[in-house]
DNA sequence: AGCCCTTGCGCG
DNA sequence: AAAGCGCGCAAGGGCT
């Protein structure tokens, strides 16, 4: 492992961990020579105790889990990958690699290794212990990597400090992410395999053997079939698309998807069971008894998140879909005995972010208010707070069907800097140029696909280049029958723009939120430590869970209120430290609960 | 058998 | 007429 004590250590092996640690100033500049320590954890917690310096690592993702589950944890640290994802956007190179490898390849001008990708967990420990031992001799080379390239981007962060002055703090609070990400993968979060498997059997059935369908969702599947004319047991599958489409449109339904919203309404008592099977059978897929059983040990669910995984800074998560767990499941998260869950949810967090960057004065006074849509239809739509928020909603994603027209044409008029804000975003995502948010972070640039699509220029062969995965503006790429090329070529050019659009137009808002809730986060687990330090006799409160605009903090009974507090106190303190003084509130839905499921 | 793509749906 | 943003995961289905 490579370390570095704002200060920096490089340590390698599982077993002892031994490891390098460098004193460092702020800038980067060695303070005195590498030290080495037999027991790095060790090291560390000392002089975390002693001096508590920002310490300096490759990457928390690998080097802090390690600390972590030797027990030790730190209240501050600079990540090297994950500032380096942001610089790089900056630059215009979001596809580089980021590694410590490829960031000190390019200062030496040397070309980048490709980032490894991430093993599968049953896989992970065995390449970890290779990777420490055949790293070992490394170690401290690896430190010397690291201090050149915490200093290099020190400077790269200072370079910038006119044009994005929220940097410091972005590079700040991303880091501490991975901090509480870390230990989150680490704590896991309260979850009762009983409780689980009652909301399961209550559902589905009981649990069946083997991979065999449960009961209700047997029976269900027979019963669809018949529905639809087919003999019991001669194989209709309700999971397939295909039989299905057939067995509608057999039925007169012309549809063109089997999606469950297109279903609804359609007057046939085939489709009202096919919606039972469909919403049953994704439970039992994608969080029933086999992801109990892959996921779930000794009553503690264990996420694990990728920090900045998505573009606008959101976190992702890997392999067991933590931020996709549905609602209902959530009466299986309870907590210890003598314990307590504090849940808190940043309600309406998107428009009121809408609000305090755009400084339209009209939406501040609405996002002044605990109902944001609530006080925006009082001002602008004769009180009706659902048209208020569809076109709220509309503006911030881009709608234009379903009769939005309207909506957005008031929003125009009563708040103009709001709007005039998200529209600048999406014309300068259709132009090709690149949007930021609040604290700095770039989207990225569009892929040469992209351009070639939207201006013409550039031949099949950029066309085919990888390039675009996942950028907007592909999605059904046929074109229809012969008709006129040119016309073709038009209609699909500005489509992938408008496209682009739309992306840029909700980037500046999403990531901007993403970057509220994570300096949220970030003080509330200083608070949280705080907390911890002033009740030794107690054990301390743990983040347990974090989806986008909402966390679960699993406390100790005697301190629930506390932590409540901790949680709004770092609420409001994230609102001045992201837009400084703003009228624009943040309220949050806090709740202390014994089971999830009873939040709000 | 395994890879890759599409479809569909869960979450914010 | 019309295309509302961002994700991850499982299953089907075509392919090698």
């Amino acid at each position: 492992m490579a370390l570095a004590a704002e200060t920096a250590a490089v340590g390698a092996g599982d077993r002892n961990h031994p490891g390098w640690i460098q004193a460092l100033t702020d800038d980067g500049m060695p303070l005195g020579p590498p030290e080495h320590a037999e027991d790095l954890p060790a090291a560390v917690a000392e002089r975390e105790r002693e001096v508590g310096p920002r310490w300096v690592w490759a990457s928390g993702e690998d080097d802090y889990s390690l600390l972590v589950r030797a027990g030790v944890r730190v209240a501050r640290c600079h990540d090297a990958a994950l500032v380096e994802v942001i610089l790089l956007g900056r630059e215009g190179r979001h596809e580089a690699p980021h590694s410590l490898a490829a960031a000190s390849a390019r200062l030496h001008g040397l070309p980048a290794p490709p980032d490894s990708p991430r093993a599968a967990p049953e896989e992970q420990s065995a390449l970890f212990g290779l990777d420490a031992a055949a790293d070992a001799p490394d170690a401290a080379h690896r430190l010397r990597m690291l201090v050149e390239v915490y200093a290099d981007q020190v400077q790269r962060i200072a370079a910038q400090e006119r044009e994005a002055p929220g940097l410091r703090l972005l590079a700040a609070a991303e880091s501490a992410g991975a901090l509480v990400a870390a230990e989150i993968a680490a704590d896991g979060l309260p979850w009762r395999v009983d409780v689980h498997d009652a909301v399961l059997s209550e559902m589905l059935g009981p649990r069946p053997f083997g991979d065999a369908r449960p009961a209700k969702l047997a029976d269900l599947a027979v019963r669809v079939g018949e529905a639809f004319g087919h003999a019991p047991g001669r194989g209709f599958n309700p999971d397939s698309p295909g039989q299905v489409l057939k067995a509608l449109r057999y039925a007169g339904f012309q549809v063109s998807s089997t999606r469950a919203w297109h279903l609804r309404g359609l007057n046939h008592p085939g489709v009202e069971l096919l919606l039972e099977y469909k919403e049953l059978s994704r439970l039992h897929t994608a969080h029933g008894w086999t992801w109990q059983d892959n996921w779930i040990r000794n009553g503690r669910y264990y996420p694990e998140y990728v920090v900045g995984g998505v573009v606008t800074g959101r976190w992702a998560t890997r392999n067991s879909g933590a931020l996709q767990i549905p609602r209902i499941m959530r009466r299986a998260v309870v907590a210890d005995q003598g314990w307590k869950l504090v849940v808190a949810d940043a309600g309406q967090l998107e428009p009121r972010v809408l609000a305090a960057v755009s400084g339209d004065t009209g939406l501040a006074r609405a996002a002044g208010e605990g109902d944001l849509y609530a006080a925006l239809a009082a001002e602008a739509f004769d009180g009706d707070r659902a048209a208020a928020k569809l076109g709220l909603l509309g503006a911030m994603y881009g709608q234009t069907s379903g009769g939005i027209g309207p909506l957005l044409a008031v929003l125009r008029t009563r708040f103009p800097a709001a709007m005039g804000f998200v529209e600048e975003a999406a014309r300068a995502g259709e132009s090709g140029r690149v949007v930021r948010s609040r604290l700095g972070r770039a989207c990225p640039a569009p892929s040469r696909r992209w351009r070639a699509a939207v201006t013409g220029m550039g031949g099949e062969e950029e066309r085919a280049e990888e390039g675009g995965v996942g950028e907007p503006g592909f999605d059904d790429a046929e074109a229809d029958g012969e008709g006129d090329a040119a016309a073709d070529f038009g209609r699909q050019s500005a489509q992938a723009a408008r496209a682009r659009g739309r992306f840029t137009r909700n980037f500046v808002i999403q990531a901007t939120a993403a970057e509220w809730a994570l300096v949220w986060l970030a003080l509330l687990r200083r608070e949280l430590a705080a907390l911890a330090a002033a009740n030794p006799g107690l054990p301390a409160p743990r983040l347990v869970f974090f989806v986008h605009d909402e966390v679960v903090v699993h406390t100790p009974q005697e301190v629930a209120a506390e932590v409540a507090e901790a949680v709004t106190t770092a609420a409001d303190q994230a609102r001045l430290f992201v837009f400084g003084p703003t009228p624009v509130r943040f309220p949050l839905v806090t709740a202390v609960v014994d089971c999830y499921a009873d939040a709000k």
